[in-house]
DNA sequence: CGATTTTGACCAGCGC
DNA sequence: GCGCTGGTCAAAATCG
């Protein structure tokens, strides 16, 4: 029994290595060893607890391999995305944004946008050739259009991107029955960006945010600094996995807003600050922590004698 | 009690 | 001019 039991807390350092909250998890196995009692039943249940060990850690390696691939294809399109940054950087993008004009209630912005918007996703062009428009426009503010996977379950339109927002309106559209938020940046009040969230129409998991100019202070980074919500769950920021469309991301203007900074830090810190994003993002959807919970203490409870 | 959210009202642009 | 629509305002409600 103490070789299982040193298997079994192995098995849950190897799961920890990909996400640290399993070494929170207290892995239940008072049942199982207060429940062999005679001799033959207790060598094949070590037959099968070891059996069963074996099938976990070939499952567990290949999590890890799934990560690594993750991280892999990650660390290439964060290479890409900085590419695009880099060419479109040095359009002046960092100019201030001209004083909003004294009537604040102008079309021109929202229609330019709009057509923008939709033009991209109907011809399926590159961020690339998106961001031609905008440059030849000369549009003040930035636009960036981002999609962001939900829980399906969480009816909230709070997206934690790590700015503090204001909601200050919401509006039924006409083409999607879920409503449209209004956020203004509440972190400093000279930031005049602002955001519009809405469930998708076609999948209502993926929440479609629009961010409008830029921040004119740094990103704040503690949990702290998250939307304070009152009765509904944070959404994690997480860009979707599997979009609607390949236009999950239509405008890359500028980095998306992540807890850390991808590009100060070096390959050792980043890739522990990808695990521990990554690990937060599973941690923080109670989905998948229910199901895991769920399936551990299935496998756990099926080697009961009941 | 201050900050934030909610929500109905209001405004401006656009098409007819 | 009128109605529709998206965006914003602001008073009331709510929360910590």
């Amino acid at each position: 029994m103490e070789s299982i039991t040193m298997e079994q807390s192995s098995l849950s350092l190897d799961l920890s290595v990909g996400s640290h909250w399993l070494s929170h998890q207290p892995m239940k196995t008072e049942r199982n060893s207060n429940a062999i009692t005679s001799g033959d039943s207790k060598s094949k249940e070590v037959v099968n607890l070891r059996a069963e060990l074996n099938r976990m850690n070939e499952e567990n390696e290949r999590l890890n391999e799934m990560l690594q691939n993750m991280y892999e294809k990650y660390s290439a399109l964060q290479s890409q995305m900085m590419d695009i940054m880099s060419e479109s950087g040095s359009e002046g993008g960092s100019a201030a944004p001209a004083p909003e004009p004294e009537k604040k209630r102008k079309r021109y912005n929202s229609k330019t946008q709009n057509e923008i918007v939709s033009n991209a996703m109907d011809q399926s062009i590159s961020s690339d050739e998106c961001l031609k428009p905008i440059k030849d426009d000369q549009i003040k503010s930035k636009i960036t259009k981002v999609y962001v996977q939900t829980n399906p379950s969480d009816t909230s339109l709070i997206v934690k991107d790590g700015y503090q927002w204001r909601k200050y309106g919401q509006k039924v559209t006409r083409d999607n029955p879920c409503p449209r938020a209004y956020f203004r940046c509440s972190f400093a009040p000279t930031c005049q960006v602002k955001k519009k969230v809405q469930r998708s129409a076609e999948n209502q998991s993926i929440v479609e945010v629009t961010y409008e100019g830029e921040h004119t202070h740094n990103a704040p980074t503690s949990q702290s600094d998250t939307p304070k919500v009152k009765n509904n769950v944070v959404a994690n920021f997480v860009p979707a996995s599997k979009p609607v469309t390949d236009e999950h991301i239509i405008h890359i203007k500028k980095k998306p807003h992540l807890d850390f900074d991808l590009s100060a830090a070096p390959p050792a810190e980043l890739q522990y600050q990808l695990v521990e994003q990554m690990a937060s993002s599973l941690t923080k959807d109670p989905g998948f922590t229910a199901a895991l919970a769920s399936a551990i203490s299935g496998k756990i409870l099926s080697f009961s004698p009941n």
